[in-house]
DNA sequence: AAACCCTGCAACCGCCGGCAT
DNA sequence: TATGCCGGCGGTTGCAGGGTT
């Protein structure tokens, strides 16, 4: 049986006050981060470690950077949880100042409502629509540029776990700038998302149509 | 103006892996 | 090798605030 994390009792739960903010700054201003459990105690909080830690590197923390999510780091999420799925701390680790929970909140709450709409698949970032003739623009790359070709290195790009192996690397940390082309590139027949004709097609009509066509495959997957 | 609904975000919970013993 | 501790992570929840009816 596992102990809990903190004596529950005389525990503080719920938003953080003003002054428990400036003790715990003022605490790992002074003693750095250190070890969680204790440091509640020593900084006179009446929290469990947990969360200190959490209110520090989700809010406190100086060099984190608050506000809307630039077009390029959107951008950046949606490529690098094609490659990575939900790791969100891999992937806010490739967002300076922007922290795993943040990122986490902002793709559940922004970014796969956008894919959806967009006719993809947040969980797998395959498109949901039919082949339609050939467009000169594609929709998507006008207003997204969803990852659709992703180059991470010239040979090994076969799955998640691959790319997220390679992003783990320490060794490989100087590769924050991955080469990743955001076009879409279909091989054979490109296809356009067509909001109208997203609204017509209801899903119960696409199932219908599952065995019929191909889905296509964002090359990453293929 | 009030009630209800929706959205975004901060915070919590439980699990997992690494490490020390 | 087994066990316990701790930090970190991802999923989920709860609530405040804004919008709509």
């Amino acid at each position: 049986m596992r102990k809990p994390c903190c004596d529950k009792q005389g525990i503080n739960k719920g938003a953080w006050s003003k002054q428990e903010d400036q003790k715990l700054v003022d605490y790992i201003r002074i003693h750095g981060e250190g070890c969680w459990r204790s440091l509640p105690k020593a900084a006179g909080l009446h929290r469990c470690g947990k969360s200190c830690r959490l209110r520090w590197i989700n809010y406190l923390r100086p060099d984190i950077k608050r506000g809307n999510f630039a077009q390029d780091e959107e951008e950046l999420i949606i490529k690098l949880h094609a490659l990575l799925g939900n790791r969100w701390s891999l992937i806010a680790g490739r967002l300076p100042g922007r922290t795993d929970n943040e990122v986490k909140n902002y793709w559940n709450s922004h970014l796969k409502r956008k894919l959806v709409e967009m006719g993809i698949d947040p969980n797998n970032h395959k498109l949901n629509q039919y082949p339609v003739p050939p467009q000169p623009h594609h929709a998507a790359t006008t207003s997204m540029n969803v990852a659709c070709k992703l180059r991470v290195s010239s040979t090994d790009n076969d799955g998640v776990s691959d790319a997220a192996s390679y992003l783990e690397d320490e060794t490989h940390a100087a590769v924050s700038n991955l080469d990743l082309d955001l076009t879409i590139a279909f091989p054979s027949s490109p296809i356009k998302i067509n909001e109208e004709n997203q609204k017509k097609t209801a899903p119960i009509a696409r199932n219908d149509h599952e065995e019929q066509y191909t889905v296509p495959t964002l090359l990453l997957f293929r």
